[in-house]
Order: C-alpha cells, then structure tokens, then sequence
DNA sequence: AGTTAGTTCGTCAAGTTACCGAACTAACTG
DNA sequence: CAGTTAGTTCGGTAACTTGACGAACTAACT
C-alpha cells in the first residue's frame, strides 16, 4: 500500500496539498486523491486550508489530524512515575506525576492505569480515542513473561506480568521497554540527529547503563542486555569476584562511588549534591573525586564508541548530566580516543524516556494503522517541538 | 514481486515442488507456476526430477540452477591474495593463492584482476558468467574515493580507487569490504547461528579487531570504524599519548604484545609461534606471557558482550584461533561476566573472510536480480557446506 | 487384477487490487 | 486573454487471488 507512504509524507512535510504529496512519493496524483479522501473520510488527516499568491490553482493542504487518536508514554522511576498524554504530532497535552507507589508489583500497574485513565479526563479526550500506551521501566523486560527482572528499585515487579495485567486494566495496547533505551530513542529522535545517525545515550545515576540506537533501530542483544556497561571490565578489578555482582565499571561510576570516594578521601559522608556543592567552591577532595569519576565515565563512552562508533554519545542521569562533570568526561575522552569524538548533554533531560515512550508508540500506532501485513517499512516519525518535552520538566 | 521470494524458498529449501513453495511463500499456486517457468526460461533455476512414494501426483522439483552465474571472493591479505570462484549455492569450485604482490597499489589491482580472470579459465567457466566479486582487504575502504585506509602492511593502497580500478579492469560489479567483517559475515553465515543471531568476530593477530553482525546486517558505524577494539581504554596506560597511535588494548594483546613480553620477561627475541613452542613445553615465562595476553583480550570480550550483547563472539585471527590462548580467553573471560557466555573458536579458519565475500556477493547478486527496485527486502541466502571452504585451506 | 476413494499437482479462466497515464476541468495569476 | 497549477475522470495494466477442474498418483477394498 501507498497509503503509509502518503501518511508519512503529510506527516513529515506538514500541511501539503495532494499534488505535492504526490510527487514526494513517487505516486500518481489520482493514486494520492484516492488515499487521501479515504483517510479524511476516515479522520486520520484534515484539510486545513488552501495554498494562496502562487500562481495557478489554490490547492487544498492537508495535515495529520492531531485529535484521531493520543498515546500514553509512561516513565516508570524507583521514586516517581512520570505520565504524558501526547497527540499524533507528538505534542504534549498534560503531565501527570506521582511518588512510585512503595507497594510495587501489582499496587504499580493499578496505579498507572488509574493516572492513564485521569489523565485522558485531564486532557478532556474521550478514553477511546486513546489508542497505545509505552511504559518505560528501570530494569529488562523479559518478552516472554512480561515480568521486569534487574529492578532493585521497584519490589515485586518481577513476579507479575506487567504489560499484560496493564493491557487487561488500560484495554489498550501496551509496550514495556527499559527505561534507557527509551530515553535513547527519545534523543535519536529530538536530539538533532539525523535519522540514520546511530547514537548511543549513557545514562550515569544510582547505576550506569546505556542504549544504543543503530540504523534507526534500538540495539537490544541477546538476552536483552546489550548496553550494560556496568561490566565494563575495567574500573574496579574485573577479575574480583566481587565484580560479578556490581559490575567493575558501575563501582567506581555512579552515585555510591562517587558517596563512597569522597567517603575515603575524607572520612565525610555526604550526598552527591553536596559534593557537587563542595566542588564548586573549589574543595580539592570534592574535585578530585569528580575528577576520579570522570575519568571512568570517560573510559565508558570510549570503549563504547571503539565498539560502536556512533555518532554521537548523548551523556544523561541524574549526574551525567551535570555539567560539572560532563566537561571533564569531555575533556578526559578526547584524551585517550584518537578521532575526534561527539559527547553531549542529554537534550531532553528527565523527559528523555517520555519522548521515547512516545516515539515508540507513535511508530507502533503508524504500523498498525497503516502498514498491516506489510513485511518491512521504514517509518519515520517527523520530530516533534522538543520544548514540548523540556518545558515540562519540573 | 514475488519473484524473490520465490527463489529464496527454492534456494533455502533444496529440491522443492511448486506447491510447496506455494505453501511456503504464501502466494497461490499459479502466480508461483507464472515465476518458476519464467525463472526456468531464464535458466536461474532447473527442474531435477519428481517426487516419489508420497500419495498423490509426483510433483516436478526445482533448484537453484548452480552455474547460471558465478561470484568471486578475494581475501587481500599483507602477504597472501586468495581467490575462490563460488557457484550460485555458495560451493567453492577453485581456489587459488598467490604471495601477495609488494609493489602495492595498482599492481595489486592488476594481480587480483589476472588471478580473478585466470579462475575462471581454471574452473572452465566462460568469463561472462562472473557477475560479481568481492574483495576483502585488511583496511578501512573510504565508500567516497575508494581507497583503503589505515592499511599499514600493503603499501599504496590508500591512494588508489581499489574499487572502481577493479571494475574497470573485470567488466563486473566490485564491492570492497574489511576482511574482519567479512569474516564475520562468514561465521554469521556458515558458523551454526540463527539468521537472526547476533555475533562478534574477533580477530587477534598483528592487530586486533572485531566484526559486529547485528539483526543480520553489518555494524558499520558513523565513520566505518566500529568494532576498533584496538583502542579500547585499557591494557596499557589509555592516558598515555602514546595510546593514541597504538590503542590501549592493541599494546598488549597482538602479535607484537606477545613478543614484547616475552622478551621483557625473558631477554630472549623470538616469534610468536617459537614462543607457542615452549609454551607446550612448559617453559613459565612463555606460559605467564599467554595468560597475561589472554587476560586482556578476556577483557576485550567481555567489554564487546557488555555493550553489544551478542549470541556469541567468535574469535580467529592468527593467534586468536590457537587453543592454548582460546581456552586461556574463555577462562578468563568468564570470571568477569555474571551470565554465561559464549566464546567460540573460529569455523572457518582463514576462510572466514573468503566466506563472508560469498555471502555478500550473493546477496548482491539475489537483490540486483531479483529484487530491483525493491525498498526494504530481506534476502537470506542459505548456508552452504561449511567444508567446502574449510577443507581448501592450506 | 480391477475398482474406487482420497490426495496432491499443476492449469485454466475469471475476478480483484493497487496502481499509472493521459485527457480533461477548475481555479488562479498577470 | 494566455499561462500555470490542482484535482478529477476514464480507461488500462501488472500482479496477484480464488475457485473449478483434469491429471496423476497411493491406498484400500473387492
């Protein structure tokens, strides 16, 4: 079918008139006018308009009609959980957030679906026009059960099936996906990137881990665990079997190594923000602890783009994305790489999983509208206003 | 078309009715009759007899016509140019090696085109029937100019367009490619993993280096340099500027890693499989330089498998591919990973990139042929008996 | 051995779907 | 008015499907 084709193409080049849709397409302008009545019979685009001052006919313009349907990205975090209701642009229409229900397992998926459900009331959309929810999760969904294993934040997440328990209470579509690799999708999509760029986002917080984007495509691996570069083999002793539990690189690179750094040099036991704090007013310990850990994050994104070679590393968390300390990753990395490398702040900060989430749903919704049965289509959707996303953060 | 898909179920599934791949692709049994008599009228597949002892009506099988056109796989190496002459089944029919020619630059290329040319007289085979060759090259070919970077051992070879020169010469479609992705093509292929595995190929010898096949296809990266374990930030001092001109890792674990230690620890020069000699005999110095290099490519591994997760890495390479290292890697790997991983040795030997060529060739040639103009089309050409292309090695 | 039932192969004819090309009408600029 | 562009109508085609049917075979029964 040509019809994804047309949708994308209205979708990407915004309000459009048939004639240009055809040849943007490749299709033939009856073909076009064919497909184009049957989706605005169907409400999936609307005329907006028509073209005016060229010369010749006015043409009729016609774009994706935002209210058909909405998405639900969610962001699942071991303190809060994290919910948008967005239109088919892309654009944000409310946010709601909540402490993570301390409960866990089945206490979680009740309180998600109750803040899908207010929030579609929030937003004043009738319930069934939502069609897609994408839950993003601190840890590896297993696809086979739905079970999320690898979250130490969350209890009891890995005893229930929680897409399909959310999909019974929501009635919707739900996907489940690890909260990093959202986030890196959500970059690889508002991020400035080019949509064939491979970009892999490295998330330094309570852990380490990162997710990789590769033509266009996320990177999951074997088992799921592509991007665990927790065990990284360097850092702490590799060979220590102590290293089997918390990986070499997660010991000496995330909050409790910073804590515990800064712990040794000084005997003090501070909090991260503290020691960011000390730092700033130039307390050499503080300094030479994120120095220290720098140092590592550094090693991580080069031996991630040894193996990768991507296009850029994106550096978020609730740390990594602390310019203090991403200078000196910058600074540290180009030292010991011989190209020239491209590491940047997260663009999106905390709402990098949301628009992700809501990349993910909006390519799921696209696939399942408008390209049924067909074996293999590329489809892009064109990037939203990325203040949509940042402007929310509080 | 379903023509494609048509030729892959007869590829894959040997000697095979029309009904059945009727059944198998999905069409109805007349639009398969239409595509068959007209692959047969073309030659690209011959009927090879009736079925037999099932009830109902015999039913004509086709194959894949072997000699309808045939590819050319050349693995360009500092000192040896292997050429194989495969069929359409991926059956190796000659090969021929020759030392590779010093001079470098276009008298490579007029050596690879004389051997390429004299194969296919040595097989008796008329030259129009080569439709493609493939040329493995220990470098990183410049998709732009042709020419093949960072290329130490074969001299010239960065100034000169490899490529086109070569398709002057042959009158055929050339493709250049790294021998490490080759290779891991290859083991991807022959190597008993599933189409949709993902795999590492890890070659330790004068360098060290790694090709990555992910969802099938071949991890490139922004600049074609992905998989450059060399520089991977540890081994040596990756601080150290002078880890921007040999990488970190590729210090202490190549070719020159294991000489330099040896002699550190010995005072004594000698070569790399003299010091595999005494290794067996016992000798600790040698012993202790092994378990040492092995120690850092364990490490090499396990940073691939933290961040790509793949089904398995496979290791060659000269010295990659001894077993006395091997089982040293996979010793020591596993104590610095917290699941089980896979670590294997080499199928293929050095015909890993030799096999990677023909797949790459033939799937080229399936997609020139059968799938013009086709976007997105998956084209899986069946494995072929991996002993036609171990057995020839030398 | 002969008959009959059941199965599968391959073909024929007619219909469907998704597209295209060309001619045509509509609406605008200057 | 000419010139230009937008959208429609009409007819046509390539690729595929559906269903009916004869051919060729096996198995089982008489």
């Amino acid at each position: 079918m040509s019809q994804c084709a047309v949708v994308q193409a209205i979708a990407n080049c915004g309000p459009i008139s048939r004639a240009s849709v055809a040849k943007i397409t490749g299709r033939s302008k009856q073909t076009v006018s064919e497909i184009v009545a049957n989706l605005e019979s169907t409400g999936w685009i609307q005329a907006v308009g028509h073209t005016e001052g060229h010369i010749g006919r006015r043409a009729i313009v016609y774009e994706i009609s935002p209210s058909a349907a909405y998405v639900a990205s969610v962001d699942l975090g071991g303190a809060r959980v994290r919910v948008t209701l967005c239109d088919l642009t892309g654009t944000v229409l409310t946010e709601l957030v909540e402490p993570t229900n301390p409960n866990g397992g089945m206490a979680i998926v009740d309180q998600i679906a109750r803040m899908v459900r207010s929030i579609t009331a929030l937003a004043g959309k009738p319930y069934d026009d939502l069609h897609i929810a994408v839950v993003g999760v601190p840890g590896v969904p297993d696809p086979e059960t739905g079970a999320i294993m690898m979250s130490p934040n969350i209890c009891n997440i890995d005893r229930i099936d929680l897409a399909g328990n959310l999909r019974r209470q929501l009635d919707v579509n739900v996907i489940v996906e690890n909260d990093v690799n959202l986030a890196a999708r959500g970059e690889h999509w508002l991020g400035n990137h080019g949509e064939q760029d491979d970009i892999v986002y490295l998330s330094v917080g309570t852990g380490i881990g990162a997710g990789i984007v590769v033509g266009g495509q996320l990177l999951r691996g074997r088992n799921g665990a592509a991007g665990e570069v927790g065990f990284l083999p360097f850092g702490a002793d590799p060979f220590d079997p102590s290293s089997l539990k918390t990986g070499a690189l997660e010991q000496v690179a995330a909050t409790n190594a910073i804590i515990r750094q800064y712990l040794a040099r000084t005997g003090v036991r501070k909090t991260v923000s503290e020691i960011f704090d000390a730092a700033e007013t130039g307390e050499s310990n503080a300094l030479e602890t994120l120095d220290s850990v720098a140092r590592q994050i550094a090693r991580a994104t080069v031996a991630i783009i040894a193996i990768i070679d991507p296009s850029a590393v994106v550096i978020g968390g609730s740390i990594g994305q602390r310019t203090e300390l991403l200078d000196r990753i910058t600074h540290q990395a180009s030292k010991c790489f011989p190209r020239k490398i491209r590491i940047e702040k997260t663009r999106l900060g905390a709402h990098a999983a949301i628009a992700g989430g809501v990349v993910t749903a909006l390519h799921q919704l696209h696939v399942s509208l408008f390209a049924a049965g067909q074996s293999t289509t590329e489809i892009i959707i064109p990037p939203s206003e990325i203040e949509n996303f940042v402007a929310g953060a509080a």
